[in-house]
DNA sequence: AAGCGTCTCAACCGCAGCGTC
DNA sequence: AGACGCTGCGGTTGAGACGCT
């Protein structure tokens, strides 16, 4: 038996509120203060749900709210802490005074997610030919209006755009395609932990990857988890161990306690993300999505300490060069774009000395990071 | 001017955590 | 211990705006 409707939806009004309502709930919870909301909408007469009264506060009432457009230093920050971590709106949102998680979340489907999404290959069907992907090449003719994007970009072309304070993606040169959206809705929808108390989850989403020492180091193999059919799909599989069965060992992360797949476009989505110390802090759940992960895992190989190429899995159709990060995808001539985008993806995962030239370690990450977050809002 | 597809964002929905009894 | 209620969170939806054809 499910648990009975928060409220009696029979005779409250639903939908957009009105100057009215927003009127009686504001002076009500100036009277009264904020919570019990259960009861708020009887007590103030509102005919209204408690939930509905409470998101009004939240995201539109409350007078703590900060109007106006995301600024670039916040999308910044925005970028930052969803590396870290990942959907977790109201945590990002309490970083950011006066914005909402409501709007951070909204903010992140409609601009940012697009953005990062670039980085990532172009569709899970394509067996990543072409990891780095940025662009497509020749996207498909759509019928009636082009993506906003491209309109806006065209608009900042031929004019001021009407209201100049909007801050928007237009002028980030990527095509916007149908597949988009829905495969960033089912990545983000991994971030959804299944079980578990919240600290264990906080534990295991939030496990740290040392990027330098990921991919390549090869070891004695140590005790691995058999690498089964199953895990095959997942290209990188991390164990407490980090042993592998063919010999590679990824590096054990301390403090996680439970079998992590970390897939190829984890990595690719968190590249930007390294942190200070040159660690990449990223949110991982295992995963049960064996049609994504196979299609990640079906061209992979990785090159070791010895230069000898790993296959990740039998049919490869990608060489992912950690040592040169070069992407060398099959009878394709890259546009300036992947070029652009690869060179930065390659720039950000040149880790491994302790030193780079005159600079420190923690400086060229400070500076990759940094980068890699203003090309993003470029 | 109408038709259409896309985008944005306020609002809704369902679930999970937590406190209370 | 477990049933119940409240609250908060994250994913999803849909109305309206927008602008291209």
């Amino acid at each position: 038996m499910g648990r009975a409707p928060c409220c009696e939806k029979v005779g409250l009004k639903r939908g957009r509120w009105t100057a009215e309502e927003d009127a009686i709930l504001l002076n009500y919870i100036k009277a009264n203060g904020e919570g019990h909301w259960r009861s708020l909408p009887k007590n103030a007469g509102l005919l209204r749900c408690g939930k509905s009264c409470r998101l009004r506060w939240v995201n539109y009432l409350r007078t703590d709210l900060r109007r106006g457009n995301i600024s670039t230093e916040e999308e910044n920050v925005i970028i930052k802490l969803h590396a870290s971590l990942g959907n977790r709106w109201s945590l990002i949102a309490s970083h950011l005074p006066g914005r909402t998680d409501n709007e951070i979340k909204n903010y992140w489907n409609s601009h940012l997610s697009r953005k990062i999404d670039t980085f990532r290959r172009p569709s899970i069907d394509e067996a990543l030919p072409m990891a780095m992907n940025l662009v497509k090449v020749s996207p498909p003719k759509r019928k009636g209006r082009t993506s906003r994007w491209a309109m806006k970009k065209n608009k900042n072309l031929l004019g001021p755009k009407k209201n100049p304070n909007k801050e928007t993606s237009a002028n980030f040169d990527m095509v916007s395609s149908p597949a988009t959206q829905p495969v960033e809705r089912e990545r983000l929808s991994t971030t959804k932990a299944s079980s578990g108390d919240r600290e264990t989850k906080e534990r295991e989403s939030l496990a740290i990857v040392n990027v330098a020492s990921v991919p390549y180091s090869v070891g004695e193999g140590g005790t691995t988890s058999p690498l089964s059919s199953n895990n095959l799909s997942n290209p990188l599989m991390l164990s407490p161990s980090g042993g592998r069965e063919d010999g590679t060992i990824l590096e054990p992360l301390e403090g996680i306690d439970e079998e992590l797949s970390l897939s190829f476009n984890d990595i690719v989505d968190y590249a930007p993300l390294l942190d200070s110390s040159g660690i990449m802090d990223v949110s991982i759940e295992t995963s049960g999505d064996h049609e994504e992960a196979a299609a990640v895992g079906s061209g992979l190989e990785r090159k070791s300490e010895g230069g000898e190429w790993f296959s990740c899995v039998e049919d490869d159709c990608v060489n992912w060069d950690w040592e040169n990060h070069v992407v060398q995808g099959h009878g394709h001539d890259q546009t300036a774009e992947e070029r652009d985008g690869q060179q930065m993806l390659a720039w950000l995962w040149e880790t491994d000395g302790g030193e780079w030239g005159s600079q420190s370690f923690e400086e060229v990450d400070r500076e990759k990071q940094n980068a890699m977050v203003a090309w993003l809002l470029s």
